[in-house]
RNA sequence: GGCGGCGUAUCCGAAUUGGCACAGGAAGCGGACUUAAAAUCCGCCGACCCCCCGGGGUUUGUGGGUUCGAAUCCCACCGCCGCCACCA
């Protein structure tokens, strides 16, 4: 028999042991039942969890323990993000090394994770600094090389001077900050590495279709990164110095080929190649390159600060419009962008905002070509083909849909996106040879190397005669060296032992690279190395992973929106076409958990106001934690800490765990009669099973609020009949049934508990988290008399009891 | 500027998707038990207006609309949050 009160310190200590050395949560490809993967991201081992973990994790447990529990297998691992920059910046701080401070920090976050009681199997952990994980991301990025999709090149790229290292375009956040130290991201030409991820723009565009399981904003988000533009590309024919046709095309991008009649002028981007060049000892040149220099002193920052003066200056040449012949002039301005497009754009004042002011201060034409339906303008220009009016008399731009005016023959088409007249001209370009339909994408290609040594090393080798030559499979891994002083700044560019190696090709002395590679490289496969964790012959076996993948459940923060969860669905893509694995989306059912604050603000050190989980375990134990954490919002909205509220709960908790405990000694007395059937045996009885109708349905929604709600109904419908019924004449059959169908229910949300009432209390033999969840019949659930509203005009005006 | 989300009692939140608005918890108040306290158990618990003291009416950020019926759908506005932003 069991304390009479409620101990959580003893009885999660106890069970977490007896669980550990069973393995009660080891995963196995079972074909007699239905699989389900649970997965929550991975954590970053930067110090203890905090309660964000708690959240995330204990939702995780709680889908995953009621999975089991109605009969599937289920596969719920963990393993850490272990690369980055934190750790080498702590280990210069604490004059140590990444990886002590990284494994001990691992070894902290398990042990807390052991304490809170979540059902991981153990055995499958992956920590991605070990060879035995990084070796196979190696492995990957030389499959990617085989096919085509790593490419070295030199570009614009994002430089972090405070990380003092490149990133990728989908690091740099919010007013083109570093996403990591918040830090101003410059501009940098360097040479550096890619993964052709644009490659695959239109797929993962697509694809977003294939998830009805993802919040719809996160596929919003997606969307609007890839950035898919329809148009037509329209070369347009250079002039010489002395302004006659060249006979060379210089093209561009546009959304608006039906604008091309009103085209006025042209414009590169300052980066642009052919700037210099045009105005090289002309008397434009002293013009245009300060336009190009006060553009490239300007920060990323304050080039993406949106709308702002726009500045140019014209080259002193001039390209003809392809559908007018007319000698148009070429300028160079600072908003247009070189890596959007092909760096150069025809501006058409009258249908595009930023030309129109562009224009109206450097006294350009803005004669109107698509005119709204409802102007005055477009009965006086009706009909005219030829230019008759050459600036509008408007104080903005239209781009709208309309009617195309002063188009040639284009004249009377509908104008505007996905238009008519858009795709008359794109046909009438594309017979000349002068343009064709294009699409063009927002997405860039993934800058994978950094310039930093706490990473997975590039298996590549610099070779004088070769070039670039991957290292052979059989040498992998390139193990990273742990003798490194991170606390004097070295990278692998400081130790020749590591990069001296010769060419596998030719033999030869060689330098081996010493960038490694962005850790979202890392995170991007991990969910598949878990299905196959031990495998030291390949990155995963294609039976387990097609047995466990895609997971069925994923669960994280809405800040990998775009990150992460883009990176990993190319990364299927690959291994799809690589033939390692057959879906085409890795995660099926994505849930974005809300963040955890206190005071209305988020927790964190600075602000003072971060409430340490194992304080909480302290005082109440991790059941009222995990509980509690669950109980105060639905998990996708910020959830305001509540010390009051812990309280509550831990006071629910020892309520029915008095109410088990003492039920059941009635039961084993004998104390009270086999069935009574009367009023008060038939409400709780039909409580009983609404309520666990209910949460069956709650969990299945995500709904653990309202649950964990409804088990608190019962827990005060049970004690309602306490009060009713005296002791002795209780239903015992009745009261047996809703003690244990309480403990059931409640087994995912507060586990170490139940487990104790399950098997100490009531002595059932094996675990309440093996046990079947409990079956509900709804019939049982309907009250025998209802009371139904009459209305009347939508007014209740009476009450019927049927 | 664009896109997306949100707004319900003192606070956190229900309302399974158009059908009795506010379940559950917290806070507060009262009672039982106790010498007393804690713990526990029981009960009460939004505001405003009207009232023949039985009760009735109004109220889901604001204002309209659709509907027999709206917290829920539509339009406009206000407020808060998030993401993107000179993308041609």
């Amino acid at each position: 028999m069991s304390d009479r009160k409620y101990n959580p310190h003893d009885i999660e200590t106890k069970w977490q042991q007896v669980w550990a050395d069973a393995h009660l949560y080891h995963a196995t490809e079972d074909a007699g039942k239905p699989k389900k993967y649970v997965l929550e991201m991975f954590p970053y081992p930067s110090g203890d969890i905090h309660m964000g973990h708690v959240r995330n994790y204990t939702i995780g447990d709680v889908v995953a323990r009621q999975a089991v529990m109605k009969g599937y297998s289920v596969l719920h691992p963990i393993g850490w993000d272990a690369f980055g920059l934190p750790a080498e910046n702590a280990a210069i701080k604490s004059n140590s090394h990444p990886a002590k401070w990284t494994y001990a920090n691992i070894e902290t976050q398990a042990a807390s994770f052991k304490r809170m009681g979540f059902s991981y199997d153990w055995d499958r952990t992956v920590k991605s600094c070990d060879p035995e994980y990084y070796r196979w991301g190696q492995y990957i990025f030389l499959k990617f090389w085989e096919r085509g999709l790593v490419e070295r090149k030199s570009s614009p790229v994002n430089w972090c001077p405070d990380c003092a290292t490149v990133l990728a375009n989908e690091q740099v956040v919010g007013d083109g900050v570093c996403w990591r130290c918040k830090s101003h991201v410059q501009k940098r030409e360097l040479e550096q590495w890619y993964f052709k991820i644009t490659d695959y723009a239109q797929e993962l565009l697509d694809d977003l279709d294939k998830l009805p399981g993802w919040p719809e904003r996160v596929k919003t988000m997606q969307a609007n990164w890839i950035g898919r533009s329809e148009g037509a590309e329209v070369e347009f024919e250079l002039c010489d110095v002395a302004g006659e046709p060249s006979g060379e095309k210089i093209t561009v991008f546009t959304t608006r080929p039906d604008t091309l009649f009103g085209c006025t002028f042209f414009l590169l981007a300052p980066e642009h190649p052919r700037v210099k060049e045009f105005v090289a000892g002309t008397q434009y040149e002293a013009d245009v390159m300060a336009v190009v220099e006060k553009a490239s002193r300007e920060t990323a920052v304050e080039r993406q600060l949106g709308e702002r003066e726009k500045n140019g200056a014209f080259t002193g040449r001039y390209v003809i419009n392809p559908v007018n012949g007319e000698k148009v002039p070429v300028w160079v301005s600072d908003y247009v962008l070189m890596d959007y497009g092909t760096g150069a754009v025809m501006a058409v004042p009258s249908g595009d905002q930023r030309d129109f002011e562009f224009a109206r201060k450097y006294g350009l034409a803005i004669p109107p070509v698509v005119v709204a339906d409802d102007d005055p303008l477009l009965a006086e220009l009706s009909g005219a083909t030829d230019r008759v009016m050459a600036d509008v008399p408007w104080d903005e731009a239209f781009n709208g849909d309309g009617v195309m005016v002063q188009s040639a023959q284009f004249t009377g088409m509908r104008g505007g996106k996905a238009s008519e007249g858009m795709q008359a001209v794109t046909a009438w370009l594309a017979e000349r040879g002068a343009g064709d339909a294009s699409i063009n994408f927002r997405l860039r290609d993934w800058l994978i190397s950094r310039q930093r040594y706490w990473g997975n090393p590039i298996p590549a080798v610099h070779c004088p005669t070769c070039g670039l030559v991957p290292v052979p499979e059989a040498d992998l891994p390139v193990v990273l060296p742990m003798d490194i002083d991170i606390t004097k700044g070295e990278t692998l560019a400081d130790h020749p032992e590591f990069y001296e190696t010769t060419c596998p090709k030719c033999g030869g002395a060689a330098k081996r690279e010493t960038d490694t590679m962005d850790t979202f490289t890392c995170s991007s496969w991990y969910y598949m190395r878990y299905c196959d964790a031990r495998n030291d012959a390949m990155p995963f076996e294609k039976d387990k992973v097609d047995y466990w993948m895609p997971v069925d459940q994923y669960i994280g923060g809405i800040e990998h929106a775009i990150l992460h969860l883009l990176y990993s669905r190319f990364f299927t893509k690959v291994l799809r076409d690589l033939g390692m694995l057959s879906f085409d989306e890795p995660f099926t059912n994505l849930l974005t958990q809300g963040m955890v604050k206190k005071d209305g603000e988020t927790m964190s050190k600075s602000k003072g106001n971060v409430v340490a989980p194992e304080e909480m375990i302290a005082k109440f134990g991790a059941d009222t934690l995990r509980a509690y954490i669950l109980f105060m919002a639905p998990p996708d909205k910020d959830l305001e800490w509540s010390y009051e509220g812990v309280e509550g709960m831990y006071r629910w908790l020892s309520r029915v765990w008095r109410f088990v405990t003492e039920t059941t000694e009635e039961v084993h007395a004998g104390c009270g009669v086999a069935a009574s059937g009367d009023a008060a045996a038939k409400t709780l009885h039909r409580e009983m099973h609404r309520v666990t109708g209910k949460v069956t349905d709650d969990i299945e929604r995500f709904q653990f609020n309202t649950a964990i709600a409804a088990m608190m109904e019962l827990t005060n419908a049970a004690y309602d009949y306490r009060n009713a019924v005296a002791a002795g004449s209780r239903d015992l059959a009745l009261i047996k049934e809703v003690a244990e169908r309480l403990t059931l229910m409640l087994a995912p949300f507060a586990p170490h508990m139940c487990e104790e009432l399950w098997r100490e209390t009531f002595g059932v033999e094996g675990s309440v988290h093996r046990a079947s969840w409990p079956e509900f019949d709804a019939s049982a659930a309907v009250a025998d008399e209802l009371e139904l509203a009459v209305q009347v005009n939508g007014k209740v005006r009476g009450k019927v009891t049927v």
